[in-house]
RNA sequence: GCGCCCGUAGCUCAACCGGAUAGAGCACCCGCCUUCUAAGCGGGCGGUUGCAGGUUCGAGUCCUGCCGGGCGCGCCA
């Protein structure tokens, strides 16, 4: 069932094509002077344009067509040669009552699904989330749910960076503090299946090797050799890195859970080091991998470039697999065991030329179709200095340290205004948790992804105006409104559209799937967000203007209870694309 | 130096293949709770869309130049 906007423009085309004009050109938009009409068109000035007319006298023309259909209360031409449309109260009605019976709350399905693989996040062995994975996560699991919402075949990995020299290192520096470990030993085993190591373990050692290794040559040597045996696969070695791998995966799943983000896959960066003999093989048979100062690259500059890119390094010098050697690899594993017809990679935009110089590889060695691989980048998220967000003591910023001011933030706010307080202590910080999610989020989606934005905790957790608790607010308050009517046996009825609030509520909800339409194409969640906000706000200007319960005639009252079950339907539906729950309660 | 992105109200951000009067939120001022959750609603204040040209009936949007900011430019990921 498409949207009004889509039905107008086939009327409107028609008119058009009636009049000997190209049928494109009768599009329709929502009106930019919602006091004047719904919708309009401007395909009358275009029009006039090509052929050179009047477009005040064209757009006539199309309006003496327009006028006879039923569904509009008013076709006017104004201006240079809009043609507004005006539609009736039943037009509106019978609508949203289409919504009101659609599953999908409003939306469509592409014409043709895709198998689309979503890749973001990127978290790694041995080191704590920060916020810099933040924004990948929160904009990578809407994108994922978008695409799903849509029809798409959809999954989400992980990518997770559980491979290469880091791990070497932590083998070292375990082995350095725990020298007497079974998992040490040259031989076949077995290993204990009980880890070793906790994650705590773990991001304490890593930092240390790590910065032990940028001065010390003997030591850097020690994790340089560990990795190489682990990558040759000494049995014991391989069984330590699994426990690693484990017990930070555990760990980061629950953290990622808690914020309503959950992968798929994890596959690792371990998955593609399997491909990776055969993939180098092949290029070089292919004649695209060539030796270059002691590495091994691939060129990938092509013709008419606005300056030469530099050339993807596979091999380094060292003899060593570079990322840019995993990542290629990681399309080969994903070819196999997904198939997928497009791969999105949710990734900060300063790799942008890492990712042109991926693909061009890939499409060079016919590994995927042109245009399967498609990098989502993004902005930084910054301190209220502008700068790279930083801790007050310079340091990054833990994403669990992160979460847990925010709900500090989240609970004190809901005790401050006395929400919530009926609740049990349980349900209560369930809902601090919610509101705290839901704020974090939505500050964050509701920007364009591609721009960096300021992150201003006070401001987001403020809870006023536009950001997801508002949201949320208006989502529980509905559903505390059908709590009551429930309470009342008052009951939903057919719907009659009557009130400016009403006419202005339908509209919004007709609007939710040219919304997800424009999120899809730009891969932009901020449209959805953006929706999610005029929906609410929409509702509460409805909620201030018509009672519902105190409706003046039982058949209002019983409209208005439909309205609220629609927008609460809608509103869940458009928060859950973006990633986010709402309480029952708060 | 070359390339990419950005510059919109005091602040944080939007703006549908170029369209009418550039929209929201915050802040500030005024008003609205004996009625369904006031984290709400209504109203007001606030703009030469960085600058200068160009294309067009029409430019925040397209083109050129300049100014200012961010980022990236061969063996870290």
């Amino acid at each position: 069932m498409s949207d009004l906007k889509t039905r107008l423009g086939e009327a409107v085309s028609a008119a058009f094509g009636a009049e000997g004009l190209p049928h494109e050109l009768g599009r329709v938009t929502a009106s930019d002077r919602p006091d004047l009409a719904d919708f309009q068109s401007n395909g009358a000035l275009a029009a006039a344009q090509q052929a050179k007319a009047n477009p005040r006298e064209i757009a006539e023309r199309v309006r003496m067509r327009l006028a006879a259909d039923p569904r509009f209360a008013a076709v006017e031409v104004a201006g240079p040669g809009f043609i507004n449309l005006k539609l009736t109260d039943a037009a509106l009605a019978e609508r949203v009552s289409e919504i009101s019976a659609d599953p999908r709350n409003g939306a469509e399905t592409v014409i043709a699904p895709r198998r689309v693989l979503v890749d973001y996040a990127g978290p790694n062995v041995a080191k704590a989330m920060h916020v810099g994975h933040l924004r990948s996560s929160i904009i990578g699991e809407s994108i994922k749910r978008l695409f799903r919402f849509r029809g798409d075949t959809v999954a989400g990995d992980a990518h997770f960076g559980d491979w290469g020299f880091q791990m070497g290192l932590l083998i070292t520096a375990v082995s350095d503090e725990r020298p007497d470990l079974p998992f040490l030993a040259e031989g076949d085993g077995p290993f204990p299946a009980e880890s070793p190591v906790t994650l705590e373990d773990l991001e304490r050692l890593y930092p240390l090797a790590a910065g032990r290794a940028k001065t010390d040559i003997e030591y850097r040597e020690r994790a340089r050799r560990a990795t190489a045996a682990l990558q040759d696969r000494r049995p014991g070695y391989l069984a330590l890195w699994r426990h690693f791998v484990s017990v930070t995966r555990t760990a980061l799943e629950r953290e990622f859970h808690a914020l309503g983000i959950d992968f798929d896959y994890w596959k690792g960066e371990s998955d593609a080091d399997s491909y990776l003999e055969w993939m180098e093989a092949d290029l070089r048979a292919k004649g695209l991998l060539i030796p270059d100062q002691g590495a091994e690259i691939v060129r990938i500059a092509r013709e008419g470039d606005k300056r030469e890119l530099p050339p993807l390094i596979v091999v380094s010098s060292e003899g060593s697999a570079m990322y840019g050697a995993t990542d290629l690899a990681t399309i080969l594993d994903r070819k196999a065991s997904f198939q997928p017809d497009l791969i999105l990679y949710v990734v900060d935009q300063r790799q942008a030329d890492h990712f042109e110089q991926v693909f061009r590889a890939a499409y060079l060695a016919d590994y995927v179709p042109q245009g399967t691989l498609e990098h989502i980048g993004f902005g930084t998220m910054n301190g209220t200095d502008g700068k790279p967000f930083k801790t007050r003591e310079g340091g990054v910023l833990k994403l669990g340290d992160l979460i847990t001011m925010t709900v500090d933030k989240a609970r004190e706010r809901l005790r401050e205004v006395g929400l919530g307080a009926e609740l049990a202590p349980a349900e209560f910080e369930a809902t601090a948790h919610k509101v705290a999610v839901a704020a974090l989020k939505f500050a964050d989606l509701s920007n364009y992804r591609g721009t960096s934005y300021v992150f201003d905790l006070d401001r987001f957790t403020s809870f006023e105006g536009k950001t997801g608790p508002y949201l949320l607010y208006q989502a529980v308050r509905i559903k505390s409104l059908l709590r009551r009517a429930d309470e009342v046996g008052a009951k939903a009825g057919p719907i009659l559209i009557a009130e400016p609030a009403e006419r202005d509520l339908v509209l919004t909800l007709d609007a939710f799937e040219q919304a997800l339409a424009d999120a899809y194409d730009k891969r932009a969640p901020n449209a959805i967000a953006e929706h999610a906000y005029r929906l609410a706000q929409s509702f509460s200007k409805f909620y201030a203007a018509c009672p519902v319960l105190a409706a003046g005639d039982e058949a209002s009252k019983r409209s208005r209870i439909s309205l609220a079950q629609i927008t609460l339907a809608q509103l869940e539906r458009a928060l859950d694309v973006l990633g986010v729950e709402t309480p029952d309660r708060m």
